[in-house]
DNA sequence: TGTGATGTCGCTCATATGAGCGCACGATTG
DNA sequence: CAATCGTGCGCTCATATGAGCGACATCACA
């Protein structure tokens, strides 16, 4: 039962008034109101106007051809349907979404990003799941609408960059996200980044610090963000000396997740870094049945063009000019 | 087979969103896209999506439910379905269209409704139909949009007034329509109203005219305008003298059609009125299968309610406003 | 007037669809 | 722990629906 094949798929160039005459316009409107509008069944209608279920269907078709029945399908609020399609099928991800953003700007955006993935964790988070968060700056402002969470076990997944964040917001977060939760919460308060291995060795042995890596193999859905490897776009990037930037950008570093570095090829750039960050591995999110990665601002398509190509995400997060940007890298290739 | 029994009937307040979370929106407004829009059935949705058929259809309720799918019913151009519909129903007409004017010039108006009359009759008119044409002035310039008829004969109802219309435009619209028609056309080349009834018998035994009317008994749709008993909204009434027009109205004239006059119930007014003028009986449009009325402007709401009573009319064609005026006085009895 | 093209209508029949139902599961309460 | 309720899911079955078809009217053109 293929309806309009062909006429819906093919969309006219304006209303195409394919309509006879004004008697047939308000049969067509009429009949097409208590058709799609009251429930009305086709046979009924044909009943109440003396005609044919066949012409009651003929009308009915002629009325969506012409334009005198208009279905439009849009998300309320800044969800765009579209290209939360098109990056989906694109990308090959479980999920995308795309938010609309009218605002250019970054924190506007974070809020956004932020928003919709609370949003999502609360529509996706089980009982008995246990959820790994990992938020820079672009979760810690929306994770804040999370106030609904079936009860999960709440776990840290990598330290706090504590330079250009409160911490106390930070700890809040996590604290609120378990509280609302019901669950149990295993926060890591520790630095992101450690001066050296040795330092790094010792926290992880740290008895509350340890405790959220023995979960890391047990997470169930994570939340990550993504940064291109530049100024203010990633967290990881911001906290490095400006040589040792560099030197991750020689070796081939374009983005940054959750602290692991990866090419243009989305390969893992293996560094120095790994042994004094506090921090999931890529092997443990990989096990993750559904990672969560955010990531706004056109300026990171190109980042998250590599992050995704490293197959460790299933759901992207991220505004429209991301998204854009995106979908004509991918067609490009 | 009853759709979203209540839902639709009870608008909801805004865009009620029932919805959980994003994840689900997007999916419902993928959904919604493939069934309404691309015309997949619901079955290859769910094979899609990997869902059972009744989830598809759980979801696509959702959808429309919660406002992500939107059905509008709107004509194209002019004609307001619902007051249309109202109107209908009201008056018990076989037909009623009602033109929302966005202008209240009483030229615009008339334009529109003897286009509209126009687009009808193009539509509605079938070979050896015998079409009975009676305008004044609400007619005068919308006919003129005449392009197509079947091969109809066409007759003049009623003569000519003169006094404010050129001649040679109501001639010339007449044989217009027989010419795009290809039928004959049978015009009265008479005054309306004659100064004494010697005069009209004289004139109606004339061959063109008498031909004229030997066809008043043949005609199968007929067009005629409703005027209000009042200055500038009937050409019977300007063409009398102030002491005629007083007297009828004081004698409960409310209304005019064609020359007939009518009280508020909608009853005849007999005067001698009807021995002086060239035009059809009230008894042979009786007996025509579709009379077609025009009458615009809000101060025709009483006379059009008027008239409608006499059962003479089978399609009513007027403005909102005075559509808007003629449903209130309907509630009110 | 014939004749093929075109369009309209309503039929049959296979398929799509919804109402109603029962089942399984989780939450709540005694 | 057991009883109860609510909820979400998918099944059955009667009904609604569309594709395809042939009958028929209409039309353009020879």
């Amino acid at each position: 039962m293929r309806k309009h094949n062909g006429t819906h798929s093919t969309p006219p160039a304006a209303d195409e008034q394919q309509v006879k005459g004004p008697a047939e316009m308000l049969l067509a409107a009429s009949a097409a109101r208590r058709f799609y509008l009251e429930g009305r069944s086709k046979v009924e209608i044909a009943e109440e106007f003396g005609l044919s279920r066949f012409k009651v269907a003929r009308i009915l078709d002629l009325a969506r051809d012409s334009g005198i029945v208009r279905i439009d399908i849009r998300l309320p609020g800044r969800i765009d349907a579209e290209l939360s399609g098109a990056v989906q099928e694109a990308c090959g991800l479980r999920r995308a979404i795309v938010v609309g953003t009218p605002s250019d700007d970054q924190n506007d955006v974070r809020r956004q990003l932020g928003s919709v993935a609370a949003d999502l964790l609360t529509e996706i988070a089980k009982d008995d799941d246990v959820l790994g968060l990992a938020w820079g700056r672009t979760l810690h402002t929306g994770l804040a609408e999370l106030t609904r969470l079936p009860q999960c076990t709440i776990v840290q997944i990598n330290g706090v960059y504590s330079q250009r964040i409160a911490n106390r917001g930070v700890v809040e977060t996590v604290q609120r996200a378990a509280d609302v939760s019901g669950g149990r919460a295993y926060p890591i308060y520790a630095p992101l980044i450690l001066p050296d291995p040795d330092t790094a060795r010792v926290l992880r042995s740290d008895p509350g610090i340890s405790a959220a890596f023995a979960w890391f193999g047990r997470i169930t859905k994570a939340v990550v963000s993504i940064g291109a490897w530049q100024e203010g776009s990633s967290t990881v990037y911001d906290a490095l000396d400006p040589a040792t930037r560099a030197d991750y950008r020689k070796r081939g570093v374009r983005a940054e997740m959750s602290t692991h570095l990866f090419d243009a090829d989305g390969a893992e750039v293996r560094t120095g870094l790994a042994d004094r960050v506090l921090t999931i591995s890529t092997e443990e999110l990989r096990r993750i049945p559904e990672v969560i990665a955010l990531a706004g601002g056109a300026e990171k398509a190109e980042a998250i063009d590599t992050v995704l190509r490293s197959g460790l995400v299933s759901t992207l997060i991220t505004d429209a000019g991301a998204a854009r940007r995106l979908l004509s890298a991918r067609e490009r290739v």
